[in-house]
DNA sequence: GCCAACGTTGGC
DNA sequence: GCCAACGTTGGC
């Protein structure tokens, strides 16, 4: 099973609206970038992802999982940008912080940290062991 | 609100 | 195929 990330805008999409979506999740539309689109082909059912809210809140709000795999982007008639479906799983107890990441040197490599602007990343087996201990959360 | 970083676009 | 110009993102 792989690990990934999902950057949103809490104002655009937040966290909330993915927890009133329950079982059924959502698309994650929206994805105009090569590089997050193809991390998103890469993703299988049962993947698991954390939700991390950018701008004011910059944390890791919660985990989700895949429940579908990438199919063609609702929101747009473009055929290159597809998407994966994903549902929320278990909130944060505490928010994993920006700073927190950038405070812990085991993290230093993380997309998060050295390209911020990639809005879906890979995380590894062992960024994703280190952050779910930061935040309180059992796997 | 500003600005740096980065991706995309389009002219050549 | 290169590169300058432009737009967008996200941290501060």
């Amino acid at each position: 099973m792989a690990y990934w990330l999902f950057k949103s805008e809490p104002s655009t999409w937040s966290w909330d609206q993915q927890v009133a979506k329950g079982d059924a999740g959502e698309e994650w539309d929206g994805v105009r970038n090569y590089q997050a689109r193809n991390f998103m082909r890469e993703m299988q059912i049962g993947d698991r992802g954390f939700f991390y809210h950018s701008q004011t809140e910059k944390a890791v709000v919660g985990i989700v999982e895949v429940i579908a795999e990438a199919h063609p982007d609702s929101t747009t008639n473009d055929d290159r940008w597809e998407c994966v479906d994903i549902k929320a799983v278990a909130p944060f107890k505490t928010p994993v912080t920006l700073d927190m990441v950038k405070d812990d040197p085991r993290l230093g490599e993380m997309v998060l940290v050295k390209n911020s602007r990639l809005s879906v990343q890979p995380v590894t087996d062992e960024e994703w062991k280190i952050i779910c201990e930061l935040g309180s959360v059992t796997r």
